[in-house]
DNA sequence: CGCAATGTTGAGAGGCCTCAATCAATGTGG
DNA sequence: CCACATTGATTGAGGCCTCTCAACATTGCG
């Protein structure tokens, strides 16, 4: 059994800061800002939903813990993960201008929102309304990221970008870069990712065979970053 | 020769409105809202560039005729077109929290594009920050709209899927949803919608051999819009 | 009229999907 | 404490959908 980080781990350690100034830029800026409010919290239980498609939306949350997955479904039952989201990101805002949620918000494995009433936020905090925008418009960014990424990538290249991109957004937060633990199961990975759940087995057995990465079920070792990153330099 | 509904042609009809009475709703909110101010206009040619990534963002642009292509770019070269936009649709959005553009922006066809002094919107127009909450929210849901469609659907139920929203788009800003004229290639339809371009062409053949559509190139008839619909009921 | 750009169609290959069996980890109840 | 079920992950075999490569048709334009 190698050594366990403390990353994305629903224990009270998870809940303190990894870093000891508050940063006023980063992944982190939107806590930052609000901390100091008398916010509602709200804590989950493993594979809790904080919010379904539909159901009337009051307020936004702001992820302080565990990690998060927001599907769509269509009419004919169709399903897809559009994005795991970590501490510092925001649920919600894709329904900004309804009032009703567009997605299902699930924590993964346990986790903590702080709910955000946002027309008070507006009126009070002048930079709030500024930072909603900036959140936005960095969702727009990242799902066309997304969209390049599963349009242009083989399977394993598409692993290959998921693990980096996770493995960036972790480090951000101040956990280990190069070992982490999924809290998704294969097949959610798969639907991210518009690969069937063996598939993606398979290309993390590619990887891990080329020395890239470890693998031992979720458990996660960035090997060689170099070299993964240089993966996805090729068009398949 | 088939007669030609004037959508998204480039002659001065184009520039007409197609409803009469201004609406403070639909896709042309915005346009209404703005109709009055001096805003500076700008004609494109056709496969003329608006902006393209990276270049200094100093407004926004709101399409007031014709239909533009947003791609985004990877380093390595890969490129991936994230949408097709319409009159009413704003461009730039996506970097409304950075300096400069995060896609490039071109017309199709032909287009004009008024310019948005943002910064001066926001402060004269109370409901202009409310209006760009919107559509920013929106974006976020029709990326993930078409993340679901990409992820779950077959060749041809993509290409079908492609086809109503666009007749659904030309419906509300008043034109024919039965008769309209594909601006671009099969190439960038296929870009869009993770296929080849012999693939778009196959998938588009099959759905007029099934009496769902007629082709002829560019032309596009929605024969059954009902069937068509049922197509995209079954996972693949 | 010839060239370039775009669209169509065909044949073959390959990557991913589908179906199935097996294994590991975890939890439950007797 | 151990059968047993359950969930999730892995691996294999075979098929199919889409990609790739190619030829050809059509349109528009200098």
């Amino acid at each position: 059994m190698l050594d366990i980080s403390p990353a994305m781990q629903w224990t009270p350690e998870a809940f303190m800061e990894p870093e000891s100034q508050p940063s006023v830029d980063g992944p982190l800026a939107l806590e930052t800002l609000l901390r100091d409010l008398p916010l509602q919290r709200r804590r989950l239980q493993p594979r809790q939903t904080l919010f379904r498609a539909g159901q009337p939306r009051q307020s936004l949350f702001l992820i302080h813990a565990g990690i998060f997955k927001t599907c769509v479904l269509s009419e004919d039952g169709r399903e897809k993960i559009t994005g795991f989201r970590l501490r510092g990101d925001l649920l919600g805002i894709d329904a900004l201008d309804m009032p009703r949620h567009a997605c299902d918000a699930v924590a993964l494995d346990g986790g903590e929102v702080w709910e955000l009433p946002v027309e008070l936020l507006r009126q009070r905090l002048p930079e709030f309304q500024e930072r909603l925008t900036a959140v936005l418009a960095s969702e727009i960014r990242r799902d066309w990221s997304w969209m390049l990424a599963l349009g242009t990538l083989s399977a394993e290249q598409r692993v290959a970008n998921f693990l980096l991109d996770l493995a960036e957004r972790l480090k951000r937060l101040g956990y280990s870069a190069r070992h982490f633990i999924l809290r998704m199961t294969r097949a959610e990975l798969g639907n991210f990712l518009a690969l069937q759940l063996e598939t993606v087995t398979r290309a993390l057995t590619r990887l891990a065979d080329q020395g890239l990465i470890g693998v031992e079920r979720r458990e996660i070792r960035i090997e060689d970053p170099a070299r993964l990153r240089a993966l996805l330099a090729y068009p398949r």
